[in-house]
DNA sequence: ACTTTAGCCTGTCGGC
DNA sequence: TGCCGACAGGCTAAAG
């Protein structure tokens, strides 16, 4: 589900009340999820010192002295700051309590995302080989222009490829192409230098005004908080199929690409 | 080496 | 009302 910007408000939304916390308990209701949880991991982290809270990608980096917390919240997962003896209800997965009121709880419905122990962050295969974060200057107009030189694949695969680009779900992929007038179905190959240019920009300042808006609640995604993501409203074409393009009032199209939603304005975007 | 597909899981929604 | 299939924001392993 959450793509950067829900990643990002989950993540700053918890740092303040995790650094220098310690981690006073930890209870794992359901081990099981896209991989299984290291629970001699998590035990280790009793009375651990928490120095950091970050994020790369999707996924938010927890760091201790002895090593980092790794989670992805997949397509369902949530991070929730709540009191202690806030009752559990089906999916909340794993808790834990800090050394005040409060405890961090993992709650994911379809289980897709994952909890990981790394003791050197460099060893572990899910971070080797993402590409570079696309508010970064790493990631500006010649790079994108170099890959989709030598993509085979239509650019919307392009630039929801985590190698190529992190962050870049299917919803923001789909928003940045219409911004960028570009067709989500094109031949990666066949992109201008200016596309890119106008893609590189659209991506980045979609991403940030999701930033701003809290992300973007469809259905699962809450902010720590507990309020839904104002992007939703931002929206222009994706869950508008049949809808009138914003820009011609020509009706969005919705297909699938790599079996995902993909919609677009047949006439916006060439 | 690259690109596409299937599958991991549960919940919800629309059609019959 | 109930049952069934399709679909949902990600990612990986396997297949092409």
């Amino acid at each position: 589900m959450p793509e950067l910007p829900e990643v990002e408000t989950t993540c700053s939304a918890i740092r303040t009340a995790l650094v220098n916390k310690k981690i006073e308990k930890i209870i794992v209701r359901q081990p099981q999820l896209r991989w299984p949880i290291d629970l001699k991991a998590m035990k280790r982290l009793h009375n651990q010192p928490i120095s950091a809270v970050n994020r790369r990608a999707k996924y938010i980096l927890i760091q201790f002295p002895i090593g980092t917390l790794i989670i992805h919240l997949g397509m369902s997962g949530r991070l929730c700051l709540l009191n202690k003896d806030t009752q559990a209800v089906k999916h909340d997965h794993i808790d834990w309590q800090l050394n005040d009121d409060l405890m961090l709880r993992y709650h994911d419905p379809r289980r897709f995302g994952a909890v990981l122990w790394a003791k050197d962050l460099n060893h572990i295969k899910q971070l080797q080989h993402l590409g570079p974060e696309p508010l970064s200057l790493d990631f500006n107009a010649s790079y994108l222009f170099e890959k989709t030189q030598k993509a085979r694949c239509p650019i919307k695969a392009l630039i929801m490829n985590q190698k190529i680009v992190v962050g870049v779900g299917n919803i923001y992929a789909v928003e940045s192409l219409f911004l960028a007038k570009i067709n989500p179905l094109r031949p990666s190959k066949t992109l201008s230098s200016q596309e890119c240019t106008a893609l590189v920009t659209t991506i980045q300042s979609v991403l940030k005004k999701a930033i701003q808006q809290g992300g973007t609640t469809l259905k699962d995604f809450y902010q720590a908080n507990g309020q839904p993501g104002y992007f939703s409203q931002e929206l222009n074409v994706y869950g508008h199929e049949g809808q009138p393009c914003k820009a011609c009032k020509t009706p969005i199209i919705q297909t699938r690409l790599q079996n995902r939603a993909t919609c677009y304005c047949p006439k916006c975007q060439k």
